[in-house]
DNA sequence: CGTCCACGTCTAC
DNA sequence: TAGACCTGGACGG
């Protein structure tokens, strides 16, 4: 679910459930969650959040168990026995309101109301990537919210350009939150895509030249704000499309994207678009644009076919079982077969059996046994280092569709 | 059945 | 800068 738009529509979620609800008891933790226990008990609270780019802060405000009122919950910051945890959804995490009968799977943090009918808040995270941090604040590291800090974020990058963080390429630059917070692996698709900006530039020289639209005396401050309008620089674009998403009123990421109906689907013009180019960055993360890629791509990298692609494939595939050159598809995709590089393998070592016995008792799930100890299964799908796995005769157009995740490790 | 892929960090060489 | 950390859906054989 989650790049900022999502962390923000979660907290709004939780302020608008939450609005009226009491909660009561000690919070709940899942036996596999390695998350730490929440140290939280108390007869009657309530729960507010707040999001700040890729984190939500619940804040619990006991209330005396007479006083529901609105005044008694407007609990300022300090009130006796108030508890903020922070939160990052990993991949997966979301916030669910559910009645406790029906608490979904992978619910691994739950607060239960007090009164009927009993419900529960829970922090639902299907992989487990996500974490919470008792009485934290927002994590240091992490730069200004790129949709609730507009302006600090903004000075943040600016008076940062001779990082050195800033030699990378921009596109994975916009993925490090100490600079932007909040964005993510299809904003900043979106973002470089509206520009039409060369993802692999480098993102000094990007940014350098949004420095120099700042305002200048020249112009009328109504011509200021037009061409604002009309053109907005990068970092400008890193706050209005997170504003976008939250003003789609879905639940962007989450909702079914790959159905194309949602407005999430139809709102994405890069991003999982059929027609688009894809790599590798030199963290393994799909980019994706259109046009060229810029100076500091990757060589020889390449990704494999998203869910789409491949439906868009088959597709065609079908209409075109007669092995023609048909113009009937529109959405003809790309088929780029992006020379590579032959696989230079020293053919190492064979290893690839390596089939641990992946452990039958696997149901254990979110029961709360002991239920640690299940690390075996992982290794399953563990990625091989594969380079050494590629036979050398094997044809370019083969090799070219192999996993490129591991090709990184190859010294170019 | 197996492989690949996914909205993101983390930390260990 | 490689993995590690996870589950589950879509595909391919």
């Amino acid at each position: 679910m989650p790049e900022g738009p999502e962390l923000h529509m979660a907290s709004r979620f939780v302020n608008r459930v939450c609005c009226g609800l009491v909660f009561s008891g000690s919070v709940e933790k899942s036996a596999v969650s390695k998350n730490t226990e929440v140290p939280f008990q108390c007869e009657a609270y309530i729960i507010s959040a707040q999001s700040r780019g890729k984190e939500v802060k619940l804040t619990l405000t006991p209330v005396k168990v007479e006083d529901v009122s609105p005044s008694a919950t407007d609990g300022k910051a300090g009130s006796p026995g108030q508890m903020d945890i922070i939160f990052r959804f990993g991949m997966s995490g979301s916030f669910e309101l559910a009645a406790v009968e029906e608490i979904p799977k992978h619910a691994h943090l739950r607060f239960l109301t007090r009164r009927c009918p009993r419900q529960v808040l829970c922090f639902v995270d299907p992989r487990r990537f996500g974490s919470w941090a008792v009485n934290g604040s927002w994590q240091p590291a992490r730069g200004p919210c790129v949709m609730l800090e507009y302006e600090m974020f903004r000075q943040n990058v600016l008076t940062h350009l001779s990082d050195n963080a800033f030699n990378k390429p921009i596109c994975e630059v916009l993925l490090n939150q100490k600079y932007f917070n909040g964005i993510g692996n299809y904003l900043r698709a979106e973002i470089l895509h509206r520009l039409k900006v060369p993802p692999f530039e480098r993102a000094r020289t990007v940014l350098e030249a949004s420095l120099h639209k700042e305002p200048t005396d020249e112009l009328t401050l109504s011509k200021k704000v037009k061409m604002k309008l009309e053109n907005p620089d990068i970092l400008e674009l890193c706050h209005l499309l997170p504003m976008e998403v939250i003003n789609l009123g879905g639940k962007g990421y989450i909702s079914d994207r790959t159905d194309g109906s949602s407005a999430f689907a139809a709102w994405l013009r890069c991003y999982d678009v059929s027609g688009m180019q894809t790599l590798r960055d030199a963290n393994g993360r799909t980019i994706w644009f259109q046009g060229i890629p810029g100076p500091m791509a990757p060589k020889g990298s390449r990704t494999p076919k998203s869910k789409s692609q491949k439906k868009t494939k088959l597709e065609e595939d079908e209409k075109h079982s007669v092995a023609n050159e048909g113009h009937t598809a529109k959405k003809r995709k790309r088929k780029v077969e992006q020379q590579r590089s032959p696989a230079v393998p020293e053919d190492g070592p064979q290893r690839n059996g390596q089939n641990t016995k992946a452990a039958a008792g696997e149901q254990e799930a979110e029961k709360p046994e002991e239920a640690q100890g299940t690390r075996r299964r992982s290794e399953r799908n563990r990625r091989k280092p594969a380079a050494e796995l590629l036979p050398m005769s094997e044809t370019p157009a083969e090799s070219g569709r192999r996993k490129t995740r591991a090709m990184k490790s190859r010294k170019k």
